[in-house]
RNA sequence: GGGACGGUGGUGUAGCCUGGUUUAACACAUCUGCCUGUCACGCAGAAGAUCACGGGUUCAAAUCCCGUCCGUCCCGCCA
């Protein structure tokens, strides 16, 4: 017999993390899920859990026995309404796992005078142990995304999206208090030619032709600035059709945020103040501010990056001075080419590469990488090394690399030699590689180190179509003192840009942008936009900009990375709810997926696949 | 689009290099029985896998080779 019920007629008293000892002897309802059992013959014990804890029920056959054995029933995963007598464990009992400041439900237990089943759950779950002893055993990614509803059960799940909860209130609740004021822009926009493939949309009414869905609310922000809000955010969506990575999902949220009449230093000072809050409220850590700052052109040549992982020194250094008089024929001609050794000193790096066989090992990987010039010192005194290019370096450039390093028994000296950006490149990943594998960077030891990466180049060149294109956007405005060079030297012109780095992540983007035509006219020139495709596609940001628009800027942080980052996981995807695979699939939706025919018909479309 | 690694009962892995002594092993989950103080309960037993798919090599393929599909990570891409 089916029996439909629309829930029990009594309701939950208490959460099942918050009975105590102060509750002893008193008559409460709990509502769960039968998180294990324990069953031992006369007596059977039930963990009960909910969102906020775990609450041992007791069957007794002694004191209930008809109860005792309807229990029987029981099994993982029902849900469950329990009423009984908070009662007392005896000290050889108590569950000190459930005795913390915050939670002290392994004091007591529930004897159960009464349940009901409010809903069974098939024996062959799919992911088999929800507790955190199994994490281990957790099914691959492709389950937990199918049955995701299961996984979110799971205490780390659950406590991840709760801080991605506080995060969010508690930026609102600053940013509040600042003055800004969050708007809503639309969803449904226009397409853009600049930057990352849209997410189409067609329209109905107007067949054959699209919305697309936004890659940022970056028009709407500045055009709000010209309405004169001076002070916005939004925690908002957005939307990017292109390849999956594990810090990267098509679509995600950004903290979105403007500010009129201000320069970069009080975005930098607000952000700054920001963090700092989030991190004493959530984490209840101190954050040093303001930031450390690097200019693109400082980190590129210290870390190989612009997102330098500042948890751990291992800075790039150039050894070009050392090699200057060189007779070695490889150095000679780089150095004589524009080209430039540079080279991480690693202390103690024997203790990692035990063996030259081991060094060699490492420079094979990073050949098939496509890294070909890369060779080391292995220091075995304090003026002596074996190396592969040992029997070429001279006593001239032995004295120089002793006098700037000062090494000894057991360092290993990485070099790399060419070109500049790409050595400086391979380098800054090098970097990584060496840190992890000596463990510089502590996993359990929660640090945050942010930093300020400035002065971007304006443009990037862009050799397949032969242009320039913006490193940033097209509305970030240049230097000021570097707007003479807009003309002269583009390449070399310097953005009024900057990102924020948290750990090695870049999670934030900002400028401060162009508010006067004449200037935005110019750059959509230097980009490749004829006046008349710039009218084309942002008329309605040129003619904002002719009825009095502010000098404004301002940032975008990446929410899921933030709280990645915090949470301590390795991937968005353990802090978005319903993520998708790296095929950018659903796979509990299974979507995207095909469409009927009469749907297609109305829009006016048809799918013409290739054939393969 | 490219590269690396992986795909073995419901789930996670071992076995694969070096083909046959494996009736495909282990843990978790499931089912049955026993058990009154467990808390990742314990004990005894049972069921459950054409080893992703297709082809090839071989007397013999989970194991070697080729192709396809799927997953993760990375490169490209991400103003």
């Amino acid at each position: 017999m089916i029996v439909i019920r629309s829930g029990s007629t009594v309701r939950k008293t208490h959460s099942c993390g918050e009975l105590s000892l102060e509750n002893k002897g008193e008559i409460v309802v709990l509502q769960g899920w039968v998180h294990r059992r324990r069953d031992l013959g006369g007596v059977l014990f039930i963990d009960l859990r909910d969102r906020e804890g775990i609450t041992q029920i007791v069957f007794n056959s002694q004191i209930y026995p008809e109860l005792h054995k309807k229990a029987q029933e029981l099994s993982r995963e029902y849900v469950v309404s329990i009423k009984g007598k908070v009662s007392e464990r005896s000290d050889e009992t108590k569950n000190q796992k459930f005795i913390t400041d915050q939670i002290k439900t392994g004091e007591i237990e529930i004897i159960c005078e009464e349940f009901e089943i409010l809903n069974p759950c098939s024996s062959n779950l799919p992911i088999s142990r929800l507790d955190e002893e199994g994490e281990k055993l957790l099914p691959g990614e492709e389950m937990r995304l199918k049955y995701r509803y299961l996984d979110l059960r799971r205490k780390k799940m659950f406590e991840n999206l709760k801080l991605r909860h506080k995060i969010v209130k508690v930026i609102r609740d600053f940013l509040d208090r600042e003055g800004f004021l969050e708007v809503e822009t639309p969803m449904l926009i226009r397409t853009t030619p600049e930057g990352a493939r849209d997410y189409l949309v067609p329209s109905r009414i107007h067949r054959g032709k699209f919305y697309a869905l936004p890659q940022s609310p970056q028009l709407f922000k500045q055009l709000l600035m010209v309405a004169g809000f001076e002070k916005y955010f939004q925690i908002a969506r957005c939307m990017r059709d292109e390849d999956l990575r594990s810090d990267r999902q098509p679509e995600f949220t950004q903290l979105d945020l403007e500010m009129s009449f201000i320069t970069r230093e009080d975005i930098f000072l607000v952000i700054e103040r920001l963090f700092q809050y989030v991190l004493k409220t959530v984490l209840n850590q101190e954050l040093p501010i303001p930031f450390p700052r690097l200019t693109y052109a400082e980190s590129i040549q210290k870390y190989g990056t612009d997102k330098p992982d500042l948890r751990f020194g291992l800075q790039i250094q150039d050894f070009a001075d050392c090699f200057s008089k060189t007779n070695f024929k490889v150095y000679q001609d780089v150095l004589g080419s524009k080209g430039v050794i540079n080279g991480i000193h690693l202390k103690d790096g024997a203790k990692e590469f035990t063996s030259r066989s081991k060094l060699d090992l490492l420079l094979e990987q990073w050949k098939l990488k496509g890294v070909k010039e890369l060779t080391y010192l292995l220091w075995v005194g304090q003026k002596e090394f074996r190396s592969p290019i040992g029997k070429h370096v001279g006593d001239g450039e032995k004295e120089k690399l002793v006098e700037k390093l000062n090494p000894e028994t057991g360092d290993v000296t990485f070099l790399v030699s060419g070109e500049k950006d790409r050595s400086l490149e391979a380098l800054g990943k090098l970097r990584i590689e060496l840190a992890e594998r000596v463990s510089l960077i502590p996993k359990e030891e929660r640090k945050f180190h942010f930093s300020w990466i400035v002065d971007f180049p304006m443009f990037f060149w862009n050799e397949e179509e032969k242009r320039l294109d913006p490193a940033h956007h097209p509305f970030t405005s240049p230097l000021p003192e570097d707007i003479a060079l807009l003309d002269l030297k583009p390449l070399e012109c310097r953005a009024n840009a900057y990102d924020l780095v948290l750990n090695g992540y870049e999670i934030a983007s900002g400028s401060i942008r162009i508010h006067q035509r004449p200037l935005q006219e110019k750059i959509f020139e230097l980009i490749g936009l004829t006046l008349k495709q710039a009218y084309e596609k942002f008329g309605f940001l040129l003619d904002a900009f002719q009825y009095g628009a502010p000098p404004h800027g301002g940032i975008a942080p990446g929410i899921d990375r933030l709280v990645m980052i915090l949470a301590g996981a390795d991937s968005i995807r353990e802090v978005i709810a319903f993520p998708k695979n790296q095929s950018a699939q659903d796979l509990m939706l299974g979507a995207p997926v095909e469409v009927p025919e009469n749907q297609l018909e109305e829009l006016a479309l048809k799918v013409n696949l290739p054939s393969r």
